[in-house]
DNA sequence: CCTACCGATCGGTAGG
DNA sequence: CCTACCGATCGGTAGG
């Protein structure tokens, strides 16, 4: 709730008035809001390159430009920016997703509902696969690690919250990997065969290096060719 | 240097004969090799379950029954615990891996040198993906966990040696895997291969939860399964 | 969002 | 290996 946002009590003070459509923000809410994404950007960050529990409140503070005490004022506890910093990854990652899905002309409804009739799932798993690389190693993706290392460091709730948001971005990967077991394509459990092919993707925060020559979509094709079995000829 | 290599000063002193063959310990060495164990096993547990700055050092001696000062009777800093931790991990690791190998009548050095000549390397990768998951999942196990998640915690030197020990552990899957690529049973770049492979498997610290089912058997299984085209009939 | 501050905890040490 | 301790740092808060 803004002060706005009250009616205005007895006086004869000018009322402005209310807009329509979508309030506009005030300069003020504006800047906050920016803050506050600065805020989890930093976080982010540094929690990455140092951890959860060497980073202190004041080197976020810092790297935002901000006095020792004020991230309380955005955040109730350094507990809640580092939820804040992997709920809004995972939020952010869902929605590339599903728009790299939409893009290939797939939809996610569609493809839940007519799982037994793909069409071409390896290409599916191919754009899941290159866009999940995205997700992890490209530019300014820091809480797929902040989520790796730092999951003990949630409350309960944050984890119950985060584990639905993982639910919610695996959703598609299931319909595609069951109809390549189908085919032939993909040998042995399909949980097993899931948690696998995620881990071997996820490991990749570990050792990929851009320096090193391999490109994001090398890597895609390397795991692509890996895990399934080419499409009959 | 214990008191008792010393030459007996000057003085009516009776002088025990000095012991043939490997000198003994004294029971005073023996508790101390002890105590130092034991706080390696307590650092390890500890830091998997909280992580290494969340662990007090205070903490590692409470577990131990000692009081606040004396882990640094044995170990010069926190950070010396867990090079120490992770180092002997890897060396126990290494040393239970080419068990693994002898016992399947496969000597290490032999693989190495006759790489072109493996008659069945995919058993050889059922050996080695088994006893991973043992070393990785097994009772007692929690220095792999404690390298994922602290690695960034090591000095430059500790980093190099562990490096080196893991380049180690490593050696026999490098053979084994061109072999499989050679026979047609793998498919992709070897190294990218690898690099998945040991992700695919290092993962399940995340997910594995012997209460849910799977053995580490079945783990072992589904991951040949997904990686390695059978043999042919 | 800043200033000034608090209580708690931490890694490590001296001296025995 | 214990006792007693130090200096530093930390998350968080009151009041503005």
């Amino acid at each position: 709730m803004t002060a706005r946002k009250l009616s205005p009590a007895a006086g004869g003070a000018v009322v402005a008035p209310r807009p329509r459509g979508r309030p506009r923000k005030t300069a003020d809410e504006l800047a906050d809001g920016n803050r506050r994404r600065e805020l989890v950007a930093a976080a982010g960050r540094l929690f990455r390159q140092q951890g959860f529990d060497a980073t202190s409140t004041r080197d976020i503070a810092a790297a935002t430009g901000m006095r020792s005490g004020s991230p309380f004022y955005h955040f109730d506890s350094k507990q809640a920016l580092l939820g804040a910093v992997m709920a809004e990854g995972m939020a952010a990652a869902i929605a590339r997703q599903e728009q790299a899905l939409r893009e290939a002309g797939c939809d996610l409804i569609v493809l839940l509902k007519k799982e037994h009739e793909m069409p071409n799932p390896r290409r599916l798993l191919a754009i899941l696969v290159r866009n999940h690389f995205d997700v992890l190693l490209g530019p300014g993706s820091d809480f797929i690690p902040v989520m790796l290392y730092e999951w003990r460091s949630l409350t309960d709730a944050q984890r119950a919250d985060l584990a639905r948001l993982q639910r919610d971005y695996e959703a598609p990967w299931v319909p595609v990997l069951a109809a390549l077991q189908r085919a032939g394509q993909l040998r042995g459990d399909v949980k097993l065969a899931r948690l696998m092919i995620f881990g071997a993707l996820n490991w990749s925060v570990q050792w990929y290096d851009p320096a090193q020559g391999a490109s994001l979509a090398d890597l895609a094709d390397a795991a692509l060719a890996l895990f399934v079995a080419p499409d009959a000829a």
